[in-house]
DNA sequence: GTCTATACGCCGATAGAC
DNA sequence: GTCTATCGGCGTATAGAC
C-alpha cells in the first residue's frame, strides 16, 4: 500500500531514464516547462483559473506537483507566463497594424475604421496552428476572475496598448469629446472581450444556431457594430460643471 | 492546547443563551441568513466568489460556519440566493418596462432605442438605498468565474429574459438579418457586463479621471453607442448556402 | 540546476451531538 | 436551528535526491 504514483499517466519521455548528460538534462527541463504551460493552458480554458487545480495540471503533464513552483514561482505566475506567451504576441500585432497604418495616412489620421479593425482582428484571429477558440477564451477567461488578480495583470499586459489605442482614435474622430470617446473604447473592449471569451450567452442562449459564425464572419459582424457605435453623434449630455 | 474557538469574534446574539422560545428561535433564524447574505454580499463583491472564503463570510457574519449550508445547501446556494434578490427585480423591472413599450405602440413595434433602455436602465440604475455601485457590481463579478458555474446561472437568471429581448428587437428592425441581430444584442450585453463589473479598464486604465461620470450620464453613453451600433446597416457578408 | 517527496494551513462540505 | 469535529482536496513551501 502506500504508492503514490498516480502520476505520469500520460508518459515519462521517450528517452530512457537513465541519460544523465547535462544536454540531456537541460531538454527535459525545457520539456518539462512546455508541458506545464500546454497542459495549463487547456485547463485553464476549460475550467477557468480558479476552477483548474495545479495537480490537475501536473497530473495531466505527467509532471511532479512542485515543479510547477520550481519554473513559475506559483499558480498565478504561471498565468502571467501563459499570458505573456498569448497575449503579447497579439498585442505586438496590434501595435504594428497601428504603426503602420498611421504611416500609410500621415500627415492626417487614420480612420477610426481602420484602427478598430487593427485592435479587433489579432485578438479574433490569430491562431498558429493551434485550435483557435482555445487560444481565443484563454484571454477572455481572465475577466472576471478575482479582482485583486485580474487589477494588475490587465495594467501590465493591456494598459499601454489600451491608451495608445484611445489616442489614435482621438486623432480619427477629434469631434468627439473626450472623455465620452473613452468611454465608447471601454464598450468597444467590453463587447470583444465577451465575444472572445465565449462563456455566456450564444450557444447557451440561442441554442448552436449562433455558434455557426466563422471567425472571419465575427470579425465583420463586431466591428460593424463597433464602428458604428464609436461614430456616433456625441451625446453631449454634460457639457457643464468643470468648465 | 487545541481549543478551536476562533469563531464567534464578533458577537454571539444579544440575548442570553438560555433563551428556548420558539418565536425568538425563528426570528433568530431569519437574522442568521439575512447576516449571511449581507456579509456574503460586501465580500462576494469585494473578492469575487471564488475569493471571498464562507469562513471570511460567516466570521464577518458573526454566525457559524455550517449554518450556510443549512440555510443555502452550499456556497453556490448562497450564490443563487444572493442573485435572486438582486438581478431578479431588475430583470422583472425590464420586463414590465419592455412590455408596457410594447402595449404603447401596438400594434407597432417599440423603437429599438427604447427596447434598449428598458433593457440597460434598470441594470444600472437600480439601488433600493444601497451603495449603487456594490448592487451593480455583483452582477458583474460573476461572468467570468469558472464556466461550470455561470453557465447554467446565466441559463436561470438571464436565459428567458434574454431570449423575449432578442425577439423584441426583431420586431423592431425587421429589416435587419436574424443572425445579426443577435450577435450584436451579444455585444451589447458584453458591453454592458463589462461597464457593471466596473473590473478593468476606466479608472485602472485612465486614471480616476473616468470614473466621474454619474449613474445617469453613463445610462446615456451606453445607450449612445449601442443604439448606433445594433442600428447599423446589416453587413450581410453572409448571404450565402443554406438559402 | 532540475525534480521529487512530503508536510502545512486553508478551503468547502458533511455527520451527528445538543 | 445551531454547533463541533472531521473529511478530502486545494495552493504553497521546503528538504533533499539526482
Amino acid at each position: 500500500m502506500g504508492v503514490p504514483a498516480n502520476q505520469r499517466a500520460t508518459d515519462s519521455s521517450a528517452g530512457d531514464p537513465k541519460a544523465g548528460d547535462s544536454k540531456a538534462a537541460c531538454s527535459k527541463a525545457l520539456d518539462t516547462k512546455q508541458r506545464i504551460l500546454e497542459a495549463a493552458e487547456a485547463l485553464f480554458v476549460e475550467r477557468g483559473f480558479s476552477g483548474a487545480s495545479l495537480r490537475a495540471v501536473t497530473g495531466a503533464a505527467g509532471v511532479n506537483l512542485a515543479a510547477v513552483h520550481y519554473h513559475f514561482g506559483s499558480k498565478e505566475g504561471l498565468l502571467h507566463a501563459l499570458l505573456d506567451q498569448h497575449v503579447g504576441p497579439i498585442n505586438q500585432d496590434r501595435l504594428e497594424r497601428l504603426l503602420r497604418l498611421e504611416a500609410a495616412s500621415a500627415p492626417a489620421a487614420p480612420s477610426a475604421e481602420a484602427v478598430l479593425r487593427a485592435f479587433i482582428e489579432p485578438a479574433l484571429m490569430r491562431e498558429r496552428g493551434r485550435d483557435p477558440q482555445r487560444v481565443r477564451s484563454l484571454l477572455g477567461r481572465i475577466y472576471g476572475e478575482p479582482p485583486h488578480l485580474v487589477g494588475p495583470l490587465v495594467e501590465r499586459e493591456f494598459g499601454a496598448l489600451g491608451r495608445r489605442f484611445v489616442e489614435a482614435l482621438e486623432r480619427s474622430l477629434p469631434q468627439l469629446p473626450r472623455d465620452e470617446l473613452r468611454w465608447r473604447f471601454q464598450f468597444v473592449v467590453g463587447a470583444l472581450l465577451y465575444v472572445i471569451s465565449g462563456n455566456a450567452g450564444l450557444a447557451l442562449q440561442f441554442g448552436p444556431e449562433l455558434g455557426r459564425a466563422s471567425t472571419e464572419e465575427l470579425v465583420e459582424l463586431l466591428l460593424g457594430f463597433v464602428e458604428a457605435g464609436i461614430g456616433a453623434p456625441a451625446r453631449a449630455s454634460r457639457a457643464e460643471g468643470t468648465e
